[in-house]
DNA sequence: GTCTATAAATGGATAGAC
DNA sequence: GTCTATCCATTTATAGAC
């Protein structure tokens, strides 16, 4: 019955990463959480580097499904990245809650190089997953296509687009949690007057 | 002779924040600084609050030195947008420090109430004059003005383009603390090729 | 798997002497 | 302005009994 402690443990420190970042919970605050001690979360996770990698897993997972889910099929390439930031916007405006890479990556400094690693690697999953959308969309005509000079067909093109997508969108929400989220639909609405054919 | 210890302090603290945030250092650590006792850093700041508002006025005179820096007479609008990018990768990726307004905003859900109004404001300056030189811009002809629909001359749309380039510029800048600079480089130049004219 | 107990360090803060 | 001394709370972590 209690041998799921483990995954329960996972789950309830993702809330609280997404909510207050890395250094902002503690064993203690798990501790509580369960009716146990300090001492029996150390038993399922030594030192917090460990209980820290296990959320990378997490947020691997959560972010390959929350990918899948935006690609439903017969919609656009607009829709999709639409999907991708309207979701975004119901956690961060709605729920109050980071995106876990993004609460990761506030507390970059005192991360250790292990977690350091693995949030690369889900950095460029969300990157290439957008740049991927965005190639298709301007192979299908529906986004234009910048810098259109030499043979590169639309790669570097819609890599830089990509760029310009996510980090407005990671920007205006990171701005949405102490001002409002008024600037985020303005921006997301002026990236697609800029790009949208 | 010690009687700017008070403002040393400041300064110290000033570059610990921006390498840190403001959870990221301690009294202790400008006590070793200055090679004296946590206790004397109270005399000068009794709470950290105290220290953190400073920390805000201090913010605010940078800020606002640096936007005066940014508009040379005779520059062009893009000029001025150029030379804000230019010098907050310049303190992002050479020297390693994050702007003072991003260090505070990471450490959101431990500031005090008192804080985070500074911090709005203080956001609202650097919001404002982005905004003002791309609304110079576009009635320079500088730069597109989109949703050119109604008789909103072209103030939504500068501020809806200022969303779009500061939150991308900072979103960049966050991705290029983990990932290195290049996807900064692509998404800068992305956006003056899909906004200047 | 969970407990008690404990360690060792850190962080914010105060009282009162010099 | 700076010091010593001290307090209290928190956090990470370990040893060993049940």
């Amino acid at each position: 019955m209690t041998t799921n402690t483990r995954q329960q443990i996972i789950d309830y420190s993702a809330e609280l990463l997404r909510a207050r970042g890395y250094s902002g919970f503690s064993f203690l605050d798990i501790a509580r959480e369960f009716g146990i001690k300090k001492a029996s979360v150390h038993h399922h996770f030594p030192k917090k580097v460990d209980l820290g990698l296990a959320l990378c897993d997490w947020t691997q997972a959560w972010l390959e499904q929350g990918l899948a889910h935006f690609e439903a099929k017969g919609t656009s390439n607009w829709n999709k990245l639409e999907r991708y930031f309207k979701a975004a916007q119901k956690h961060t405006l709605n729920e109050q809650l980071m995106c876990p890479i993004s609460a990761f990556h506030n507390d970059l400094p005192v991360l250790d190089d292990s977690i350091r690693e693995r949030l690369k690697a889900l950095g460029n999953i969300e990157l290439d997953w957008v740049e991927r959308v965005i190639e298709q969309g301007i192979e299908a005509g529906e986004f234009l296509s910048t810098s259109a000079a030499e043979g590169s067909s639309s790669e570097s093109s819609a890599r830089a687009l990509a760029g310009l997508f996510i980090f407005s969108c990671k920007g205006a929400l990171y701005h949405a949690r102490l001002h409002g989220k008024d600037m985020f639909h303005q921006t997301m609405q002026q990236f697609a007057a800029l790009v949208r054919l």
